[in-house]
DNA sequence: TCCCATGAGTTGGAGTTTCCAACTCGAACG
DNA sequence: CGTTCGAGTTGGAAACTCCAACTCATGGGA
């Protein structure tokens, strides 16, 4: 806990700072499909305009997307995915899971995964590097500072 | 996409229509971490007292949540999480994941994992379960009707 | 008996974000 | 000359969030 406030120190919240004002994730998840443009952008997301210039600065300023100016008169940009912006990409394909389990009855979106000659769809989960598990089987009571109690 | 708007359907979208709303995400994780009463959770998180409690509404109307009574007179009420609710517990820990690898020093939280007698420190990756793989190895265009193009 | 504490909220009002439609700016196209 | 493209800005309204204070029922202590 915060010794003051009582607020739990978090990786979560720490995270969620950064990717959860509204239309960040979503952003994200356009420039993983490769989809590098403003107006692109607006499209497929639904995100107001002012808001998506907005996040983009903010997306930027933390480092996980990158502006690139693709031609010089008129100026134009294009946004791309940093290497830590890819590193987003397990909490977007988690989410998509998420959803695809309890929200829709169809999965909308197959991602292919494996070599590009023998690729299968992408089945996401999350296990432990160390023994191989899933994560959320024989899951304990954490330790550390922001632990309960 | 969605014929007439543009706008792209996906099961990310759908999942941030539940989890994406401030303080929701934090609460999911207050619940995992079984800290079930109102007051902790706002002592815990930080979040307004009246947020914290159209949240709750929120996530026990799309059954992530359930209000138990635990006491009569007079009338109290705990929170816990449904199977649902548990399900979000990969988001979770990709969040956390993400926090401890780009936005924190150290590491405030480590679940355990494994047999209760032979625990060792969680370490989350997405894999697939079909090959075994890292997820974002080997990731490529996605199909289907959100697909971009 | 009176006063305070606990726990799960609700209320009113101020402050902050988000949304929306319309506008800009420079260059190319017809 | 008028239109389109692409990457934004702008102003004002609507929605959401925050905060401190209040409620309501009961139990405990002086």
């Amino acid at each position: 806990m915060n010794a003051d406030t009582g607020v739990r120190p978090c990786s979560i919240a720490r995270s969620m700072e950064v990717l959860g004002q509204r239309w960040s994730l979503l952003v994200l998840r356009e420039l993983l499909f490769e989809n590098h443009r403003f107006d692109a952008i607006v499209k497929a997301t639904g995100a107001p305009r002012d808001i998506l210039a907005t996040r983009l600065r903010t997306l930027e300023a933390n480092g996980l997307v990158e502006r690139r100016r693709y031609q010089d008169r008129p100026p134009r940009f294009a946004y791309h995915l940093t290497a830590r912006g890819w590193d987003t990409a397990e909490v977007l394909l988690s989410l998509m899971a998420f959803g695809d389990r309890h929200l829709s009855d169809e999965r909308p979106v197959t991602w292919q995964h494996g070599q590009p000659d023998h690729p299968h769809p992408l089945d996401p989960v999350l296990t432990c590097r160390t023994c191989g598990e899933p994560a959320t089987e024989g899951l304990h009571e954490p330790t550390g500072p922001g632990a309960p109690r």
